[in-house]
DNA sequence: TATGAATGAGGTTTCATTCAT
DNA sequence: GATGAATGAAACCTCATTCAT
């Protein structure tokens, strides 16, 4: 019986991960988080203080699930060659842009801030996306010229390949509106993952030639 | 000649994509709307009958604005090569997505409703974002295989294209949090666009050899 | 060109009787007054005062209207035998009761006050309601036991009367509700006018009875 | 044991059957209701919703309170005479329309609706309103000719009755207005009671004389 | 005489939060 | 641990009225 106290919490965090990736902390409300976890208005205040601190608790919990179930590296060890590598790193950012449960709320927090920032913002950029954004990078270096890359164009690339990425977590109503038939699910991220990497291989190819062959003149 | 009249409307209205491009629709709040075009609450219903239909302006506004100051194909004629257009369009986009004044409103509204859809979300698609889906989509073809390019390859580099531009569109606290120092301004547009376009040719040209390197084996 | 604001109010006046007999007070807005009349809402306040006054100079004119075309004695000299007067009368009221025009802007407005009593009504009860009643009672009297007859017992026979007739005032949503395909409309009056009358006689020869009988004994 | 909780609730209906049945649903504010309950004005929709959703709870309370308290057959067998049973709802009406307390709401109610329909008008109607003239149709049709009585003929005798008695139920203050001391209050149900149904039987037998003496002439 | 603009008050509703039990 | 009740702030909207022209 002493698992009831751990077991609402779960519930209230778990509904409050489908709440607020769905609409975003303003347009969320404590009611309707409670609601769909069969829970009292007044356990969210009891468990985690305000609605403020649910959040925190929701990125948390986003940030440890997928960085467990859906890590970058998708298993490879480091020394798998950098085409391998990115190849997982896009994979990844894929299924998680394009799963509807556990594993897509965290893609979708983040369409939601960088929406619509909330104070949490700086921590969240800090502890979850800028180790990501390093992680692209270090594969990144090695497929252009190197550590003595010039960090713009290591930052201009990554941009290029999150971008990608992000643009397909964008809110289900808007894709399907636009792309009808054509949406995407979550079965087409192995094919989506092919594409956006040979799409970024070519890119990252020209760019290379760009540089050294400017550096060799 | 008095000050009255239609200039408070066109305050009110600047007012609004301000506040609802930086904001979202649901964090927008009449009150602050009207703050900061120092008119009465009332005033909003007066000239545009409710919030939900000065959202509507504003997007009309926005749009209007955008396609004649920033337009997609940046004034080249249709003659001009693919490789040039392509350019410019990407060249469009991220001085839309990178500027901070009425340029800026059009894709930062985007960036919200990608995040929280409202109610307009399905007509803007229909008369804002899709033409210019099409019109990038023009250029693939051309780039590609021609009118025999399969459908769904061109829907994927579109958005391979678009999500390099949108992702510069997401709120400057996130990227300036991220990117510190090396965070991008409208002085910016020139360069990004010249390596967004190169970066996207050279993904282009991987893909088209896949294509017709399989039809012609 | 004077005949411009003469015409105005007119028409306003026109329109605020529409309005008002058919919201009542509280819910009848200027503004709708104003929009179905073509004029602006600053014209209320400036041909009328406010919307109170407005009110009262539509009783008037509702008054004056009813009295002129619809008058309770119907033409008849006051030589016509009782029962004929009684007929008059209640044709008279029923005509009001179940016209839409202006003929009926009268008695709908009674009823609205009826349930609703705005600040106009002692006046109008001194000035409109109660000279009716007096009619009726006097044909009552007549009918009963003369100018003898117990004042409560005219009364009484007088509300049966007025009741039967002001029923039908009721708005027309309930009626038809209620009463689906036989409800009642403005060819009706004379055939109800024909049971009113006939059924009130019937009624009154009993009281008569029991008066004259209890007399008697 | 504590006073909280039901109880609030209690006072809320009740404030609003009073607020509501005096001042009818559009001029009633929910600021009213909550100051005479001494509740704060969010309670309302706490307990019932919303605005409208009150005025549905005060409609269902008043009509079971006046169907249990003073239901029109007013205890009588079905075998009782119809002129005892004629009298018995009669006395009840009035009792309805003369009462200030929990009885009197329903016909207050009645009577606002009648003059500003609302959007429950169509349910009050069809549940509330439509049984009661039944069962006085029922009624009429023994005193007059029968099951074989014109239906249109049993529709005009009842609005005779109603309308006897429903003007009874009008605002207090028109009544007093107009009739000075000798206006009605709870106690003189009785009286009237018998004046309306003796005064009803005279008319009903003039009736029911034009449709035999008819049939058989 | 007429108009459009502007204002302030008041009404309904929503919501995060707190409290007593 | 959990609940229902209660509160106050804030948001949106409506409307009568006023003002300058």
């Amino acid at each position: 019986m002493t698992d009831t106290g751990k077991d609402t919490r779960q519930r209230l965090l778990k509904s409050a991960c489908l709440v607020f990736s769905e609409k975003g902390y303003h347009r969320s409300t404590i009611g309707a988080i409670c609601q769909k976890a069969g829970a009292n208005v007044a356990l969210v205040n009891y468990y985690f203080g305000d609605k403020a601190s649910l959040y925190d608790a929701v990125w948390r919990h986003a940030f440890e699930y997928v960085s467990r179930e859906c890590p970058l590296d998708g298993g490879l060890s480091e020394e798998a060659s950098a085409e391998a590598r990115l190849h997982a790193a896009v994979h990844a950012m894929l299924r998680r842009a394009l799963s509807s449960g556990d594993t897509g709320t965290f893609a979708r927090l983040m369409v939601q801030e960088m929406a619509c920032p909330t104070l949490t913002l700086a921590s969240i950029v800090d502890e979850a996306i800028r180790p990501q954004a390093d992680h692209i990078g270090g594969i990144l270096r090695e497929l252009l010229a190197g550590d003595d890359t010039d960090p713009g164009v290591v930052t201009e690339c990554m941009l290029s390949i999150m971008g990608q990425c992000l643009i397909l977590a964008a809110n289900r109503p808007v894709r399907s509106r636009l792309l009808g038939d054509r949406d995407f699910s979550a079965e087409d991220a192995d094919r989506l993952a092919d594409h956006i990497t040979r799409f970024s291989l070519g890119g990252l190819h020209v760019v290379r030639e760009a540089i050294t062959g400017g550096r060799r003149q």
